[in-house]
DNA sequence: TTAATATGTAACCAATCGGTTTAAAATTAG
DNA sequence: CTAATTTTAAACCGATTGGTTACATATTAA
């Protein structure tokens, strides 16, 4: 896409937004998982045709990395974003776990650990990245939780590392239930009782 | 299959041990799911042909329902069959537990966890048969720990069927982290670290 | 206006998908 | 033996898969 000294690209404009596209594909791959969804099934929900969803996110591979990367950064925004300076660590952590929770809805569960489950053993980049992404919230969590801990509303013999990989697998495990098993209250009660006993 | 007089089958007998077969398909839809499952690889995990697999088990679907209802009765079968009438009941939840986490070896983590991330939300049918397993594992665990909390080995404040929904949750979040995230260790310390908390 | 560039649509493509048919091979009953 | 029954293997089937090409359309620069 050649620029002009106007900022304008040469040739036809384009007629859709590509920041609603990848938010379109990303709703797709994360409802119906990589496998289950068709390009067929892309073209629907972007309202794009197959040729122009390759020539602009390459092909299926390439898109559905770009909607996990996309998935991942939206998510640590609006997680980060319910942090409040005028609130104690705590309270914060669990304006996070209730924050990380609500955006299960619908029993789509949540995209990354959708995609651990189905492609993480068998696609190495995918799990590369999944990786880069959980450490990543990993190292935010054990952050929050250290914080707490000095702040003296957390036991000072539990150790921040530890706490944080419990509340990661909860959260996972918590995302799968969601998915048929289990009801919201419920899910939610248990990360409370689950943070409860951190005091 | 017309049997005889002698209890022989008429016709060629088979050439497979039917048995072997499912052991066989469940791994491959263990290890790859559903949809990233052909019946290519179904062939070739089993070493029957097409046609023989679509007479003997019916069509895709209806094998992939057979072989998590095998994966589900042998699962519960090795893991009851790790209680002991001579130890207490929180040394049996605790080696139920071990047995569970074992089982996910080689990154395949559960097959009930895989096939409820991958299609419980639009196939009712599968959905339906995971919520009975699950359901069923669920009254199996608040029966060990209720058991554990009459000993006086679980502080009787606690919910039975709260500490299962939390064990079940747990496992859920384990076996999606095996895949790719966690490792063994790890999740066993976390599970341990849960189970120390509720006495 | 003309040349260059980019977009959108539809037709096209080979490969693979799940599934079925056909016919040879193997066995039992009579 | 023959007839009946069942299994196996391979060829076959239409539909769908992910991916590409061809071309008319729209826009900018010059």
């Amino acid at each position: 896409m050649v620029k002009t000294l106007t900022g304008r690209p040469v040739g036809r404009p384009r007629e859709f937004d590509e920041e609603q596209v990848l938010a379109a594909a990303m709703d797709a791959f994360w409802r119906k998982g990589y496998e289950a969804t068709s390009l067929v099934d892309l073209t629907e929900a972007t309202g794009l045709n197959k040729a122009s969803l390759y020539r602009v996110f390459g092909d299926k591979h390439q898109l559905f990395k770009t909607t996990l990367k996309h998935y991942a950064e939206m998510e640590f925004r609006e997680v980060t974003s319910v942090i409040r300076e005028d609130a104690s660590p705590l309270e914060n952590i669990r304006a996070i776990v209730r924050k990380i929770t609500t955006d299960f809805a619908h029993e789509k569960g949540c995209m990354i650990t959708n995609s651990m489950v189905e492609l993480a053993p068998h696609d190495a980049e995918i799990g590369q990245m999944l990786q880069e992404f959980g450490e990543k919230r990993v190292q935010a969590l054990t952050g929050v939780i250290t914080m707490a801990q000095q702040a003296g509303e957390i036991r000072p013999e539990l150790v921040p590392l530890e706490l944080a990989a419990s509340l990661m697998i909860t959260l996972a495990g918590s995302a799968a239930m969601v998915k048929g098993f289990m009801e919201e209250p419920q899910i939610i009660k248990n990360l409370e009782n689950l943070i409860d006993s951190w005091t």
